[in-house]
RNA sequence: GCCGCUAUCGUCUAGUCCGGCCAAGGACGCGGCGUUCUCAACGCUGAAACCCGGGUUCGAAUCCCGGUGGCGGCACCA
């Protein structure tokens, strides 16, 4: 595929930096730029932003690819898999980035700062309190090469500025259209601690630049960033690169999306009993919206439809009702023995070895559950009849002598059933005709009362049937001494 | 404070570019009805929005101007 006219294949990177578990919203800017590289028949790479040797950890970035393989979004080339235009690790990227940083302080583009944080700091109060937009004075950025040589032999802490350029930064951003920023208000910004410590507004272009990246799709909280990046990837004539931001996905008090409302992390969400494909087309419903409204999509279906331009240019709510919605719809759809399998992490050890009742009770109880983790609760009766109190069995104001007398009935009835006619359409057949001389409550309901020991349940047919004779015959009796 | 982004039902959104097809459509949630022994599912149905003020026009959610609100950023984090 050709992008817009050029001859370059269509390469999108997504950049995590791995200083947390992987979040929901760094998840959702993964789905738009995988959507975007499939529908492109472009290339999609994963690397990883790990410039933050303080704050990165490999468990994290662990995390991110296991959250990312269970979302089945795969990439082309990542750390993981290699590539040709690796390494994918920023950390082993640094002779890179000495080489680019080496050639801007020696075409005079960069330099040495030796300001202290505590001056700095200062500096920045004081503009705030003039009403004026924070940036750095410039102090250090005409020291003599001489002069900054000494004082790194020296062994002052210094870092790395870019010079700023005092002009227009304006950028075509697809989703947002025209944007401009004046980066005289930018000010010589920090782009490394030192040679083998190169800065995010830094390492990003030069790497997006080595990788040929041809598109870069983020949260809009990088908006800010975009000018600066600009600037550099200018400092070193790279070519252009397309943007397009991300509206951000916001709690519902409309702040930015903390763990005070909901959970943040991805694995959050699989733990709370939530799948995969739920999360995929619930992401994508969040700023986005199909010409057609269909509202159910799989991964193919949202490569189809997906268009970037269509995007919303405000934030987007989480609306977890919506989510838990959009799950019940995939576990319905869902088949029964493909749902036993995913269900395994949600229940007892001993549930998971009774196979053929797990599957039968799963179909019984799916339209029920909201959540895998939903299960547990439902179906637990199916298992074991739990201790209930008596008054469960009663329906309206039936006399337990009435109830008791009822549920001996049906006993009756149900026990001259042949063990292999005890199914749900054949017990149907026998029972509901008897239901219109006793009445339909007062037979139902303390039969499935008695069956389920829950005042809501599936219904009394379904139930015995997964039970078999002996259990139901059982649970009868149960009911009747409790009666008694 | 400064810079940037942004604004349609409670929420996600269609419609905005190219004004009339919009007495604003769909979905979640909420209410009602139906089905029904219960819960759920399902079907039908109801309430619910163009941020405000001007202007242009026969006509504005849509175009123009001015406000206001929300969000993001302003690090030797990414």
């Amino acid at each position: 595929m050709i992008a817009d006219g050029s001859k370059k294949p269509i390469r999108i990177r997504f950049a995590p930096s791995p200083t947390g578990p992987l979040h929901i919203g760094s998840a959702r800017t993964t789905l738009f730029n995988w959507l975007f590289a499939k529908q492109h028949n472009g290339r999609f790479i994963l690397r990883v932003d790990d410039t933050d040797t303080e704050r990165s950890k490999p468990e994290y970035e662990q995390n991110i690819i296991a959250g990312l393989k269970w979302l089945e979004l795969n990439w082309d080339e990542g750390p993981d898999i290699g590539g040709s235009y690796g390494p994918y690790r920023q950390s082993e990227r640094l002779d890179i980035y000495e080489k680019y940083l080496r050639r801007l302080l020696d075409e005079n583009k960069a330099y040495y700062c030796f300001c202290s944080k505590e001056e700095l700091e200062e500096e920045r109060k004081a503009m705030l309190s003039q009403g004026l937009s924070p940036k750095y004075s410039g102090k250090c950025r005409n020291l003599s090469k001489e002069e900054s040589g000494k004082q790194i032999e020296r062994g002052d802490s210094s870092v790395i500025r870019f010079k700023t350029p005092p002009k227009e930064v304006e950028f075509n951003d697809l989703i947002r259209g025209k944007i401009k920023f004046d980066a005289s208000l930018i000010g010589d910004i920090v782009i490394a601690k030192n040679l083998r410590e190169p800065l995010y507004n830094f390492a990003t272009p030069i790497d997006d630049f080595e990788m040929k990246i041809t598109h870069i799709i983020r949260g809009e909280d990088h908006l800010p960033n975009t000018p600066k990046q600009i600037l550099i990837q200018e400092a070193f004539n790279f070519n252009e690169i397309k943007y397009a931001h991300l509206p951000l996905i916001l709690a519902p008090d409309r702040s930015k999306l903390s763990k005070r409302y909901l959970e943040t992390s991805l694995n959050d969400y699989r733990l709370n009993g939530y799948l995969p494909e739920t999360i995929v087309n619930f992401l994508a419903l969040l700023g986005w919206h199909p010409e057609d409204d269909q509202e159910i999509l799989n991964l193919q279906e949202l490569i189809q439809k997906f268009n970037l331009k269509k995007i919303q240019k405000a934030g987007a709510i989480f609306n977890i009702e919506k989510l838990e919605w959009l799950n019940a719809q995939y576990i319905k759809k869902t088949d029964s023995v493909e749902l036993a399998e995913k269900i395994k992490d949600f229940i007892p050890e001993n549930w998971q070895t009774k196979k053929d009742l797990l599957v039968k009770t799963i179909e019984a109880e799916k339209e029920r559950m909201k959540t895998l983790a939903d299960f547990k609760e439902l179906a637990d009766f199916f298992f074991e009849l739990p201790d209930y109190e008596p008054s469960i069995l009663k329906w309206q104001e039936m006399e337990n002598e009435k109830i008791a007398a009822n549920l001996k009935l049906l006993r009756t009835e149900l026990e001259n059933i042949d063990g292999m006619n005890f199914n749900k359409d054949n017990l149907e057949k026998i029972i509901m005709p008897l239901t219109e001389v006793w009445g339909r409550g007062e037979l139902l309901w303390p039969l499935r009362a008695a069956l389920s020991g829950k005042r809501a349940s599936p219904g009394p047919f379904e139930i015995m049937e997964i039970l078999g004779e002996q259990e139901t015959l059982k649970r009868l009796d149960t009911a009747i001494t409790k009666l008694s």
